[in-house]
DNA sequence: AAGCCCCCCAGC
DNA sequence: CTGGGGGGCTTC
């Protein structure tokens, strides 16, 4: 007879409990596999954290595992380590987060992966290196991939490599060396040092160093300006990690997630097994990525946030390109950091982490201030000689039509006249946000949200923003029927109206959401602008982010003075990131760049630090102000946010809450419950409790006992409530 | 989360 | 007296 052992399993539970199990001894079974288990009347699948807890309940209380998965390997231990500490650090139930950082599609079947992965298919080069799937192959492929980001000849290197018998490779290598494309070979091995000979002297530099700490933990913060080639950066260290016959993880942001991207990352790395990871990928595809990164059979991997949780057996690298981008915050259920958890993830895994951006968030920049990271900068730019300029235009003693300064009318004909393209940036979609009646002052307020319904011309309808819901356009006001009822404001469709009407023969573009919501629309966005076919476009942050247009020339900045007073204390951090990123759309190749920036405040500090292109200047000032009020970076928050149908139910719970909190010890500030800012959401009420602390783990510990309190409340039927630690806004 | 049980009130 | 529906409780 066998005996049975006892597997503590994490289940996808709203509570913070894991459940025991009975479980037959036999080889192989190890923590981190995947079981299915009876739970109640029903059956659950989960993860074993822990075999023969001391302080199981008696056997004869406890069911017995219906299936171990094993054809899934155990998740490894370092795995299991991070989704332990992201259950701590979010207080988010364990199993719950195991299950966030699961595929989908895993925890359903487990089926066995095969070489298909689409990636590899689609290039040549990819299908040649795994027929030839030997270690040395790849190693080389890699070498050749450096090589060939040089010049025809170095990609010609790259075919024979590719094709070559491991004596004729070697004997590739050593014609390499000779020619001085190869700084340093290690005979006998399949290790081959990169050399860094496409870099200029910044990038090589920044190579250099977070080179020499590949093998151990150290965080690099990247600050390069646009256009001064972080993107080599990455590559070559990518390169350094594989030759080491390590794994690379590159964390980007959605949208930066694009086949262009793809495309240089699978084509400077032929060889390479390569794994694309984000959200829309079907289930099968997920689980396939994930299953081939956890069986070591993957060498970069490259994704949205979600791919941090990843399990690569053989991490060397992690890089996070846009390290600022907000898209690296999860707004939803285990409300993670991917960022963070990247970099607590290099930390365990002993490997350096890059963090790369043109304008990092305040909390990187600091670090880096107190030597928590690593600075880098590069600072001049790779593909143009000279920044663009940066130009604002006082808008208070001037007639705008439709928002446009006759400046930027001026600026955009000049363009039009010489051939080249613009870009005007309105971070606002629709045609109008309002509708309104003048007479009895009516709106188009939402019917579910506190916010009023935009007004889409293309469609010939109202849309809520917040809520998706839609109305027709009233001719007449619905209240007392007066015929004025009128668009205020202006959105996107409404400058690209007008622009029309001044430029009647300009080939205006718009591009934001409503206009491009699919992979192939975007495309055919691209092909149009790169071919020349689009003389003015107009869009949203859209078009801010790390796209290069090569004929842009000049960009107009509409309606930036909406977030400079904001009540959010992070508005100006994130408008100087977009205006920044936008303003870097200006000026490629040998055509210089202008910025034109319509604002009533001149003189705001944040202006003319983007006039200078100084972040560090803006920075320094941002860090003052935050310091001086005690915000993040200098302190540290946590949210509790309530819902219900009726807001005095939110209130009141969080009145409670607040209560238990304050009968914790513990050296946090506790503030207010208020209604959200956004009170209403799709016919929820929302209100927000904010806890403050100088130290994280004096806000860990207080979390930690309040949450254990919290789940044990019991609550009104229809109140949900979740924490956000480190919110991304309040 | 997801059954399931129990309790309460509507229907006859 | 019975049935249906909605809370609330439990799940190793």
């Amino acid at each position: 007879m066998s005996t049975a052992r006892i597997a503590r399993v994490a289940l996808p539970l709203p509570k913070p409990r894991l459940f025991d199990y009975l479980v037959e001894a036999h080889e192989g079974l190890a923590v981190g596999l995947c079981v299915r288990v009876p739970f109640g009347p029903g059956e659950k699948t989960g993860v074993i954290v822990a075999l023969d807890p001391a302080d199981a309940p008696p056997r004869d209380k406890l069911r017995t595992v219906r299936e171990v998965l094993l054809e899934l390997p155990p998740l490894p231990a370092q795995w299991l380590a991070m989704a332990e500490f992201a259950a701590r650090y979010y207080q988010h139930p364990l199993g719950e987060v195991i299950a966030t950082a699961l595929p989908p599609g895993l925890r359903r079947a487990v089926r066995l992966p095969r070489e298909d992965d689409p990636l590899l298919a689609a290039t040549a080069a990819g299908r040649a290196a795994l027929a030839a799937a030997s270690k040395l192959t790849r190693a080389l492929a890699a070498v050749s991939l450096v090589c060939s980001a040089g010049s025809m000849r170095r990609a010609m290197l790259l075919e024979q490599l590719d094709n070559a018998r491991p004596g004729a490779a070697s004997e590739g290598i050593r014609q390499a060396r000779n020619k001085g494309w190869l700084e340093v070979l290690a005979p006998g091995s399949n290790i081959v040092a990169v050399d860094s000979f496409q870099a200029n002297a910044e990038q090589a530099a920044a190579i250099e160093r977070i080179g020499a700490a590949l093998g151990r933990f150290e965080s690099f913060l990247l600050h390069g300006i646009t256009g001064s080639g972080k993107t080599e950066v990455y590559l070559q260290l990518i390169a350094r990690c594989l030759l080491q016959g390590r794994a690379a993880l590159m964390l980007v942001p959605e949208i930066g997630l694009t086949p262009q991207l793809l495309e240089r990352v699978a084509g400077r790395f032929p060889g390479a097994r390569l794994v694309a990871l984000h959200s829309g990928l079907a289930d099968g595809a997920r689980s396939r990525g994930f299953v081939q990164a956890l069986r070591g059979e993957v060498d970069i991997v490259l994704g949205t946030r979600l791919s941090v949780f990843v399990p690569l057996p053989n991490l060397g690298l992690i890089v996070v390109d846009e390290e600022h981008d907000a898209s690296f915050k999860q707004q939803e259920g285990l409300r993670y950091s991917a960022r963070d958890l990247a970099v607590w993830r290099a930390r365990q895994e002993s490997v350096p982490v890059v963090l790369g951006s043109a304008t990092p968030a305040l909390e990187s920049w600091l670090a880096a201030d107190s030597g928590r990271y690593t600075r880098l900068s590069l600072s001049q730019r790779a593909v143009a000689e000279a920044p663009p300029s940066v130009r604002l235009i006082d808008t208070r003693r001037l007639k705008l039509d439709q928002g446009l300064s006759p400046q930027m009318v001026d600026a955009l004909r000049l363009r039009l006249e010489r051939g080249e393209q613009s870009l005007v940036f309105l971070n606002r979609r629709g045609y109008a946000p309002v509708i309104a009646c003048p007479s009895c002052n009516w709106i188009s307020a939402c019917p579910h949200c506190s916010a009023n319904m935009v007004f889409h011309q293309v469609d010939a309808i109202l849309r809520c923003h917040h809520c998706g819901a839609e109305a027709p356009v009233p001719r007449t006001c619905p209240d007392c029927g007066s015929h004025d009822v009128m668009a205020f404001g202006r959105g996107t469709q409404r400058l690209e109206e007008r622009l029309g009407e001044y430029f009647p023969a300009a080939r205006i573009l718009r591009v934001d959401r409503d206009a491009v919501k699919t992979p192939a629309q975007w495309a055919f966005v691209r092909e149009q602008i790169d071919t020349g076919q689009v003389d003015i476009l107009v869009g949203t942050q859209m078009l801010a982010k790390g796209h290069d247009f090569p004929r842009l020339t000049l960009v107009c900045i509409v309606g930036a003075d909406a977030s400079l007073y904001s009540s959010d204390y992070r508005a100006p951090e994130r408008l100087f990131q977009q205006l920044m990123q936008v303003s870097g759309r200006a000026g490629r190749a040998e055509l210089p760049g202008e910025v034109l920036i319509q604002t009533a405040f001149v003189d705001h500090p944040l202006f003319h630090k983007l006039t200078e292109h100084d972040f560090p200047g803006f920075a320094a000032l941002q860090l003052a102000e935050r310091r001086q009020a005690g915000f993040p970076p200098y302190s540290h928050h946590a949210v509790l946010r309530a819902e219900a149908s009726d807001l005095a139910q939110a209130l009141d719970f969080l009145k409670h809450a607040r209560e238990l909190a304050l009968s914790l010890q513990g050296a946090v500030r506790l503030f207010d419950p208020v209604p959200m800012r956004l009170v209403r959401r799709a016919r929820l009420e929302r209100a927000q409790l904010v806890v403050e602390a100088d130290s994280r783990p004096a806000l860990q510990a207080m979390l930690s006992e309040w949450m254990r309190q919290l789940y044990e409340v019991r609550l009104a039927r229809d109140l949900r409530w979740h924490l956000d630690v480190d919110p991304g806004d309040l």
